[in-house]
DNA sequence: CGCGGCTTTGATGTTCATCAAGTAAAGTGG
DNA sequence: CCACTTTACTTGATGAACATCAAAGCCGCG
């Protein structure tokens, strides 16, 4: 074994992510390339326009990936966790980031050297299989869930959000919002204004309890009408 | 050099968009197990919900790709033309097709066996690399069509279209719409009457002539203002 | 010739963005 | 720690943009 005893790799809860299909003497190639950065709720981790030099995967947090409209508005293309978060979405295919990536709660990236990654691909087709096909997938999500929303009326759109961060981030049915409501707007298209309408709409009606960034659901049934139908 | 005489693969203009990289002797392998198929305008190349069995390019045509959205709509995620339509969307991601294609002029398709394309992302690393990044690109291209058409208006969305049409499919001022109106629509996420209703518009404002599908643009500068700032 | 699908136009109502104004919360400097 | 400033949040009123409904003309096809 080459590997050096400082190294948890091997151990890394993310390993079997994308490194299984790697062998040892590869795995401290890897190894000695990478290293972690945190980032406290709020900080940038990369903006669009930089230069790829690394792969980078979340270990842990939430980030939001997005692309600046216009001076006054972001996009939010993705809100992504742990295990699916993985800056797949352009480092083949441009030199530069075409979206920018924000932590939403502290977060702890893991950085390899893109060259590193590149010549793997190269020389180990198990392991490029295994990036073509998380590649697919995650883009696969991301696509679908725009074209989703998009045709989800408001209250559906709100309805989208709140089942997503219950249901796919903290897995319960009470949780702080990581979001303000001003880029809940920007993830699914529509003004600071509505959503906030909204959730005081649901809140009259039952479905939600509100208080500042805390939301609790209700009626789950309810919400889930609304997502579906409007 | 084992290619049979038949083959014309070797001299395929498509050849360098993802063979480029791979060796005489694999090649013959690609030239055994391709076939080529026509398709008239209107009938249909692949369906969602079908297995994957093959790799697949468009040679000459034109195709759209789509999704089911309920009985009376389609979604229509993609114009694509020779060179820019190749399956890479969820053929490495899942075992059936997350959208159909269907040609919306007279189109032939070549055809390889995805087995063999799987084989040689595993032996041949330049190869692998070569189709990360067209996948990457594609990808990328459709996510960002799709973005930039949401956040237009509807006479955007129209000039979008048209110079679209114009600009990147058949290079000139004058054209036959390929897509019936209600198509359009389903491209820019419109409704049909709506699409009419905007054409009309621009006729009449001098923007455009239409006879049928014919359309002519005759203020270029006016559609690209209009595609812009809405 | 007549039928069904595609196209076109008009009228109507709903949905949503925008504007305005006020309140609460959070950060900043003395 | 308090006054001050700024930023986030909330609610209401208004108008514009867009979908929906209805009806009629057109065209190709059996």
């Amino acid at each position: 074994m080459d590997i050096p005893k400082s190294c948890n790799c091997q151990h890394c809860e993310l390993k079997p992510l994308f490194f299984d299909s790697i062998k040892d003497e590869e795995f401290s190639y890897i190894c000695n390339s990478k290293h972690e950065q945190s980032y406290a709720k709020g900080s940038v981790i990369c903006i669009e326009g930089e230069a790829i030099t690394e792969f980078m995967y979340l270990k842990s947090g939430l980030v939001k990936i997005h692309k600046r409209e216009n001076e006054r508005r972001d996009q939010i293309i993705k809100i992504a966790k742990p295990l699916d978060y993985v800056n797949l979405l352009s480092i083949f295919s441009d030199n530069f980031y075409h979206y920018s990536v924000t932590a939403i709660e502290d977060s702890v990236v893991c950085f390899v050297d893109l060259a590193v990654i590149k010549s793997l691909v190269h020389t180990n087709g198990a392991f490029a299989m295994g990036m073509i096909q998380k590649m697919n997938r995650t883009t696969d999500v991301i696509l679908q869930t725009v074209l989703e929303i998009s045709k989800k009326n408001l209250r559906g759109r709100i309805a989208y959000v709140l089942l997503y961060f219950a249901d796919q981030v903290y897995f319960s049915e009470k949780f702080e919002l990581p979001l303000a409501r001003k880029e809940i707007a920007e993830f699914i298209e529509m003004t600071a204004e509505n959503v906030i309408r909204i959730l005081s709409e649901f809140r009259k009606d039952g479905i939600i309890k509100i208080n500042g960034k805390t939301i609790e659901i209700e009626n789950r049934l309810r919400l889930q009408q609304i997502m579906e139908h409007g």
